[in-house]
DNA sequence: GGGCGCGCTACATTTTTCGTAGCGGAGACT
DNA sequence: AGTCTCCGCTACGAAAAATGTAGCGCGCCC
């Protein structure tokens, strides 16, 4: 399954509209998690490993090489970390932190 | 597999945080895609099928039963529609559409 | 040279998703 | 009554993805 990236085709869409190619890249298993663990600092792979409860490092490296081809998280000498649109788009998750909060007080 | 709630376990977290449900429930294969698809209005399970890029019926209505289940989705006589709660998470979202726009232009 | 932590790969098993076909029901029209 | 059409949804075999565990090869430090 080939990396999605804004104007190519992704699953389910053949528009190229770039929220479509977000929307299955970040709809992947563990994909808003690792952006999630890496919003606050670069992390080793086993520490980012840890971080996301001991998922299996085949689906991390996996998950990892299409972030990275995605331009979104790049491997550093202190170990993975976030690019400058991986971190915007980090901000651009905030309202969904805040919202879950929200929706936890149901 | 259960359906994520927040302050129940879920994949890769014990702490029960909301934003570890979120996480779980969001990086569902579809899910984000439904929400999204329903973010204009009401749409019949065939319809949000095809919007969907004809995702599989079996896997939408999975989809939609976790999402029902988790509040954030209802049936109306409309068809499916976002509930209070779907509806404050689509505008959480919007973010990443703009987010999505300007990874684009890269 | 022994121990350590690292990134990562291998592989068999389990789970999820896919693709397609089609059922049974409701309503409209004839 | 009979047929047409759209509906939500289920069944099911095939394919793809994720899981869990083990461990390799590397560089570093004592």
């Amino acid at each position: 399954m080939p990396t999605p990236r804004p104007g190519s085709r992704v699953r389910g869409s053949r528009s190229g509209r770039p929220i479509m190619a977000a929307l299955d890249l970040l709809g992947r298993r563990w994909a808003l998690r690792i952006l999630w663990e890496l919003r606050a600092g670069a992390l080793s792979f086993r520490a980012l490993r840890e971080a996301c409860g001991d998922v299996s490092p085949a689906v991390l490296n996996t998950r990892l090489a299409e972030l990275r081809e995605a331009g979104l998280v790049e491997s550093t000498d202190a170990g993975y970390a976030t690019t400058g649109d991986g971190r915007s788009l980090c901000r651009a998750l905030e309202p969904l932190h805040d919202w879950a909060r929200r929706w936890a007080s149901r």
